[in-house]
DNA sequence: CAAATCCCCTGCAGGC
DNA sequence: TGCCTGCAGGGGATTT
């Protein structure tokens, strides 16, 4: 389930292949997954802009075209961009391309790009040149860009369970249910903190522990548990540092007493009783 | 505004 | 073996 660093690991891999290439046709599965924003316009729009850049913020990808507009993709939860060959380029066929949600193709030789969302849960959509955009624009600061400082002034007030507030991507953006289990663990507390009785030097610690997370996940290709492929098909490798989540029953690795599993706002969370107070 | 709840969707694990 | 149930989860909409 793509989070900030599977969406980083696909960030990178897809850039090479479509930077600097111009879209010459697009095509769109039938539950190919737009905001109100309109299909007819997305398809429209894109055909003879060039890919300028590919940027991220939190689990949004956007594709900056040369009329500064732009092509955003959330991938949901099981979300996955591929390079796409071009013998592959014949339309989408319903019987095999089942999970196959948009295509763009490129002007010369080289791939195109897919979008394949077998759980719908993925949104893409297209922002014109200076147009606001309400879903990026609510983000908070990305997680591997805001400050200690900015973090525990936006926490310090709040009344709600520390887990529940790091999966809020008005608060911050990018962290999703593994590494913040994963954050609270390194930081030594337990997800239903209440976030305001956090002191500084412990919201710190988590900022942290939690930049130390989500970039070893980065270097290591991203978590695959079930859905998440990289784009060129491997999978990654940081669930097998996970130190908690999806450990319930298990030993912790540092003290030995079993992990926990609780539902705190509405999503599992896996915690050391021992080792996060 | 903050917090809680429900819902979208499909693949797969677990139970019998 | 095969069927059925329920869970997984990001985040938007709605309610309190």
């Amino acid at each position: 389930m793509p989070e900030l660093p599977e969406v980083e690991v696909t960030r990178r891999q897809m850039a090479p292949v479509v930077l600097q290439r111009t879209v010459v046709r697009v095509l769109a599965g039938p539950a190919l997954p737009v905001f109100p924003e309109g299909r007819g316009r997305l398809l429209r729009r894109l055909p003879g802009r060039q890919i300028e850049d590919v940027e991220r913020h939190g689990k949004y990808l956007a594709f900056r075209l040369s009329d500064r507009s732009a092509l955003v993709i959330h991938l949901g939860m099981t979300g996955r961009l591929v390079a796409r060959p071009i013998s592959a380029q014949c339309g989408i066929r319903p019987a095999t391309d089942r999970h196959l949600r948009l295509v763009l193709e490129f002007s010369g030789p080289g791939p195109g790009l897919a979008f394949y969302d077998p759980r719908q849960f993925g949104r893409v959509f297209w922002v014109g040149p200076m147009e606001p955009c309400k879903r990026l624009d609510r983000l908070g600061p990305d997680a591997l860009v805001i400050t200690a400082s900015d973090f525990f002034r936006r926490i310090r007030e709040r009344q709600a369970a520390i887990k529940g507030l790091l999966l809020d991507q008005k608060l911050l953006a990018g962290v999703g249910n593994i590494y913040a289990d994963e954050a609270l663990f390194f930081a030594g507390l337990r997800p239903q903190r209440r976030a305001g009785k956090i002191t500084e030097e412990n919201c710190d610690r988590l900022l942290t522990a939690l930049r130390r997370v989500l970039l070893q996940a980065i270097a290591a290709g991203g978590t695959t548990t079930r859905d998440f492929l990289r784009p060129d098909g491997n999978t990654g490798s940081y669930q097998e540092a996970l130190q908690v989540y999806g450990r319930a029953g298990k030993p912790c690795f540092r003290c030995g007493r079993p992990i926990q599993r609780e539902v705190i706002a509405q999503r599992s969370a896996h915690y050391c009783a021992k080792c996060q107070s």
